[in-house]
DNA sequence: ATGCCCCATTAAATGGGA
């Protein structure tokens, strides 16, 4: 069984309905995790998806903000929205699939961005990120299941090696590159041992950016990047990641959002 | 300054993004 997963901040999913189609049809992944939905969950468009062959959906979302929905061909068994930080916001969503090596269950993740100031001290916001980053890390650490077969994507916001940022020089005390952000994800990712899928195929040597400003005049041409997207594997799926490809010309499609799409292709037997 | 854009909510500003 071939699985295909696409992350994608879509900040916004209603206005971008028409490059969500675009990207179904262009690339047919078996599952699609969004963030940033931004989208009341009565107001979801369930139909254009499931008229595309996605039949299987769970959403968690609110007005205005933030947000998390997978879509998916294959069925889900099992689906679960976990709530952090008692904040009462959607950032989480998981889905369990079945296939011939057993369930996978795959997170969709929007950490919080964590404003302007590097300090939990003076900026709550910050405060937050960092307590979300240690209660995903306390949840994976109580899992009973050391073996059980999991993706992890999603917006983690931190871009953790030099090559994930444009410079790392000048980005050291920028919020995504800071060093407290960055061992915070550190021990989120040692929790299950969790490989970094992307990094597995595309050397830390080499520059990788799935985010581009929307203040630059020429965001192509400045060039000035942040890897925030991720897709994550517990051990026992590792050696079964086929290739990955960061989508970097969704970035250019009409009315883009500000992160391009992350795939990732798994062959689970 | 990555840097003055883009979104949602709501009705011309404001908060948030990162």
């Amino acid at each position: 069984m071939k699985l295909s997963v696409i992350t994608w901040n879509i900040n916004s999913v209603r206005l971008r309905m028409p490059i969500v189609e675009q990207l179904l049809e262009e690339y047919s992944p078996d599952v699609l995790c969004l963030q940033e939905t931004k989208c009341p969950n009565g107001q979801f468009p369930f139909a254009p998806l499931r008229k595309l062959g996605y039949e299987h959906i769970v959403i968690n979302g609110q007005p205005g903000y933030h947000g998390v929905a997978t879509v998916s061909r294959y069925p889900i068994e099992a689906e679960e929205a976990r709530e952090f930080c008692k904040k009462g916001d959607t950032r989480h969503v998981a889905i369990t699939l079945s296939s011939p090596s057993g369930p996978v269950t795959i997170h969709n993740f929007y950490v919080p961005a964590g404003g302007d100031e590097p300090n939990p001290e003076v900026n709550e916001k910050f405060a937050h990120k960092l307590a979300f980053l240690n209660e995903m890390t306390e949840w994976f650490n109580a899992e009973k299941n050391q073996d059980r077969k999991m993706i992890l994507v999603g917006d983690l916001n931190i871009a953790p090696l030099e090559t994930d940022v444009w410079s790392h020089k000048k980005l050291l005390k920028v919020v995504s590159h800071t060093a407290v952000e960055i061992e915070h994800l550190d021990r989120v990712q040692a929790s299950l041992d969790w490989s970094d899928v992307v990094r597995h195929h595309i050397p830390a040597e080499e520059t990788l950016f799935t985010w581009w400003s929307y203040r630059a005049r020429d965001w192509k041409a400045a060039d000035k990047g942040r890897r925030l997207d991720h897709i994550w594997a517990t051990p026992g799926l590792t050696g079964t990641s086929t290739g990955v490809e960061v989508l970097k010309g969704a970035r250019g499609w009409e009315r883009p959002s500000d992160h391009a799409p992350v795939l990732a292709k798994f062959d689970l037997g």
